[in-house]
DNA sequence: CCCACTCTTGACCGGCCAGTCAAACCTAGA
DNA sequence: TCTAGGTTTGACTGGCCGGTCAAGAGTGGG
């Protein structure tokens, strides 16, 4: 019952703050979806910080499975990208259908709300995003190998621009309510690796 | 003072929300700041909510006026968008020496926010992201006349990649709290739009 | 069986927050 | 000058919110 507890309240926590913001749910939300006392969730989270930062972390932990499993073949790298783009994408259509609205990109709009939360918030999102466009830059750097890309290209700039390029289009998708405009970060990111399709 | 009143009400919760969301933002600290009291408020605004589409429509205009500016000349639609781009990162700049840290786009974050408040708040956020396209969709297509941007590229399309990255950017931009990360949109936006720099 | 320790309970607090209201205060126009 | 309407005041409320606390329940090791 110990870790399961603990368990709960971030899992349920985790699917409040899904479409909205940690500021927007209220401990008692979370106590009252999870079926505990609010005694509990302090046993377990130091404050409503605190748990902020253990839903980052987890939803970092999801983030990265997608990744892993996007990029661990032997498929050639744009395509893991490509790959990688549809799975954000069906995670967004998974909890569109689940929540009734179209999330935003789940580590970054926390990131933000975390960020705001003084300067180890700002590391703490910074090292997550920082951790994502390793696997980008990575990827760029294997293609450039491959010739899929242009020598020229800097790694590290282009999974910048990638990065940024999906946030984006999660921002337009959480406004507009469409998960399905994420579809389109493939080609765009193509064009800004200035590689062929 | 009547005007007046609702005018100081209005500019002070922007600059409160600012680098924050509206929801950090209690009607009380607006007021204070203001030198009002809650019924003055509540005489101009309806809700807290209206409150935050008023600001939302200011942050439009402010945007707007941008725009303009970078848009109005004879200059070539592609520089009339690298304008743009320097004036949204000096005004990043400005808000960061005004209040300490890097606010995300003042229309995409406040968007998202209002877009979160039911339909006719997402409605309205959609019209603003809209209009805001619309500026680069009709450079595009100038451009495309001009042979500076191939033929084959879709304005509309065109005009949401460069709109998402710019709104990722400014996440980043906020999140690492470096209003620079934008200045790189301009080559960004190049490579978008298959253009030669 | 008992001790110690972790976990859970449920009541509680001080403060904040969105929103209300009636009364007072202007001010412009008749 | 009187009046009517827009504006401002200041006190108020009912509820929520983050966080605390002391006491009890459960449990594994000796």
């Amino acid at each position: 019952m110990a870790r399961d507890t603990r368990e709960r309240i971030l899992a349920v926590a985790r699917d409040l703050v899904h479409g909205a913001s940690l500021a927007e749910v209220s401990t008692e939300d979370v106590c009252r979806a999870a079926g505990v006392h609010k005694g509990s969730l302090y046993h377990y989270f130091s404050s409503k910080e605190a748990l902020g930062g253990a839903i980052l972390d987890r939803n970092w932990d999801m983030m990265r499975a997608l990744l892993e499993e996007a990029f661990a073949d032997d498929v050639p790298p744009l395509e893991r990208i490509d790959r990688f783009v549809d799975g954000f994408a069906r995670m967004l259509t998974l909890m569109r259908d689940k929540f009734g609205v179209t999330p935003g990109c789940p580590l970054g709009g926390l990131a933000v709300e975390v960020a705001g939360h003084g300067d180890e918030g700002r590391a703490h999102a910074g090292r997550l995003l920082k951790g994502w466009m390793s696997y980008f830059a990575t990827a760029v750097s294997e293609a450039k190998g491959r010739g899929d890309v242009p020598s020229s290209v800097d790694s590290a700039a282009a999974a910048t621009r990638v990065l940024a390029l999906m946030q984006g289009l999660a921002l337009l998708a959480r406004a507009q309510d469409d998960p399905a405009l994420m579809l389109s970060a493939k080609a765009d990111i193509r064009l800004l690796l200035r590689a062929s399709p």
